[in-house]
RNA sequence: AGGCUCGUAGCUCAAUCGGUGGCAGCACCGGCCUUUUAAGCCGGGGGAUGAGGGUUCGAGUCCCUCCGGGCCUACCA
């Protein structure tokens, strides 16, 4: 143990000796948020010079102490609670009246820590410097802290000092990081703002929210490597879940008009500044809709969120540098036309040999497995993607890759299908739904033929699928978006990291 | 998985070419101060430099292995 951590144990201890509970087990009733009475006490200045304070005048407050300043038998205290911080002015004739001043000299000055919990009541006012402050009047410790919190002081100016920024101990001790770093409170509290924003907006919009497995038998409706595990009663295999896609449309055909599923999504693949093991999906499916229809809700859902995210409820949000407008409708463009824009490669007339040979010539990495709809995947993704800076949807996409959606009402080789790309990547992707079961077994087969030639991203048939598609899947639009991603564009972060509270690390050798 | 890079006190950081780890700031301990706010002033303590091995008269610094992090690449609808 550290030396700041003995004298901390010291000091509970004595806190026992002295007669004080350092965790006592009642409640102590909040009555006043820190932020409130910053934000609104007032007072007026009479006449005669004085001043009658006019609200907050019995207040009870809780939270930790973050700073003190002793001001020989006063002293200025920073509580911080869940809505900021407030300055606590004390005195000694108040909180040790007469000649016991133990209160004051042993328990306020020495035993009292920053980061204790504390609660106090007391009444609000403005120092001479002009700060709105709570002179305290009863001083109560709700809860003992042993280790010293890591507190970043700033400056009248801004300026951060002793900021707490090694991201493996932010990750590791996240409960920390949110107590010392109150931007990353804000990030967390902006993507729970923003998942309330989706769920009113589906809500009103009539859809069902539903709860599908997350322990699947057979992995489908995605292509990736899956978690594997054991289900010990029934002596089987079971995969967590890649994607609820399937799970979804089964409801569908077991008629509910429209249905979502907010929840986590697990991949066993690497992992990087955009991917997590575990992340959040959002899907939802909608009966007799089509994409078009898909667009123009996506349009004011992100509208929505971006009102409700955006500092002054507009619907421009900044992205590093980038000012992202959400209002649509958004830019919609055809795989074929984006390609030919970015490139001047017409891939609807190239043959398989002219566009491996164009990736040859840019460096493209490619290898003899890649067919021509994968082939255009990859210039796509090279030559294009990066270039989707305000929101875009690509629409209409080669057959092969996208094996659950219905082929194209007029193009033929092509099928129903956009992505919404944002800032350069992709954060929603969505069909109208293929409902055609013969066409679907027919496109689990041409998978099947890939999964032989190798593609380890083939989807495995699904003849539980298959039969609830053969008893009748009305037309349907379906859409998901990655949860975590939208939250990194609407945050301004760069990193997966930063939306998620506790991504994941390999294990600490001690603690 | 591969490449690069980082790991020094509770936090943020110094340490020249390999030459005794810093009166460093905050935090901590003792003292002073009845309106301070990165409070201030006086005094003080705190480190097996992520772990292990090697080279060297001498390693925080160079080499190897391991652990953990970050960035990039690969993988990944």
């Amino acid at each position: 143990m550290t030396e700041q951590e003995l004298l901390r144990r010291e000091s509970l201890h004595k806190l026992r000796e002295t007669g004080i509970d350092p965790y006592p087990a009642e409640m102590f009733e909040v009555t006043a948020f820190a932020a409130d009475i910053v934000a609104n006490y007032r007072e007026e200045v009479l006449e005669d010079g004085t001043k009658n304070r006019l609200n907050y005048q019995e207040v009870a407050l809780a939270g930790r102490i973050m700073a003190t300043r002793e001001a020989g038998k006063a002293m200025f205290m920073n509580l911080q609670d869940s809505s900021g911080r407030i300055q606590l002015y004390l005195r000694r004739e108040e909180v040790s009246p007469g000649e016991d001043t133990v209160l004051w000299d042993q328990v306020v000055k020495k035993l009292l820590d920053l980061g204790d919990y504390v609660g106090i009541k007391g009444f609000a006012f403005k120092t001479k410097t002009g700060e709105v402050s709570v002179h305290v009047q009863e001083f109560k410790f709700l809860s003992k802290s042993l280790r010293p919190l890591p507190i970043v002081k700033r400056d009248a100016e801004g300026n951060v000092f002793d900021a707490f920024t090694d991201p493996e101990q932010r990750y590791r001790m996240r409960y920390v990081d949110l107590t010392v770093n109150p931007e990353v409170r804000e990030i967390f509290l902006k993507r729970s703002k923003m998942i309330k924003t989706i769920r009113a907006y589906l809500d009103e919009l009539g859809l069902l929210e539903v709860e599908t497995p997350i322990l699947q038998p057979i992995h489908g409706g995605a292509a990736a490597r899956p978690f594997k595990t054991h289900h010990n009663a029934l002596d089987m295999p079971l995969f967590l879940r890649i994607a609820n896609e399937l799970y979804l449309k089964r409801l569908i055909v077991g008629g509910f008009d429209g249905v979502y599923e907010l929840g986590k999504m697990f991949r066993n693949e690497g992992m990087d500044r955009t991917h997590n093991p575990e992340f959040s999906m959002l899907e939802f499916y909608v009966a007799y809709k089509d994409y078009f229809w898909l667009m123009d809700v996506t349009e004011q859902m992100f509208e929505r969120i971006a009102r409700a995210l955006s500092a002054d409820g507009g619907t421009k949000i900044l992205s590093g540098d980038t000012e992202i407008e959400f209002a649509g409708p958004y830019r919609r463009l055809t795989m074929y036309d984006a390609i030919k824009e970015y490139t001047g490669l017409a891939v609807e007339t190239a043959t398989e040999e002219q566009l491996r040979a164009y990736c040859l010539v840019q460096g493209i990495e490619i290898d003899p497995t890649m067919g021509k709809a994968k082939l255009i995947d990859e210039i796509f993704g090279e030559k294009v993607e990066h270039h989707l800076i305000q929101p875009t949807f690509l629409i209409d996409y080669p057959v092969e890759m996208s094996p659950l959606t219905k082929k194209h009402r007029s193009k033929p080789g092509l099928v129903e299908r956009f992505e919404l790309f944002v800032n350069g990547k992709e954060v929603g992707n969505a069909y109208s739904e293929l409902n055609d079961p013969i066409d679907q077994r027919e496109r689990f087969k041409d998978q099947l033929e890939l999964a032989a030639r190798g593609d380890e991203e083939a989807m495995v048939m699904d003849e539980d699928f298959l039969r609830a598609l053969e008893y009748g899947m009305p037309p349907t639009a379906g859409i998901g978006f990655g949860i975590d991603r939208l939250a990194m564009l609407f945050t301004g972060q760069r990193s997966i990291q930063e939306v998620l509270f506790f991504p994941q690390m390999k294990p600490e050798k001690t603690v």
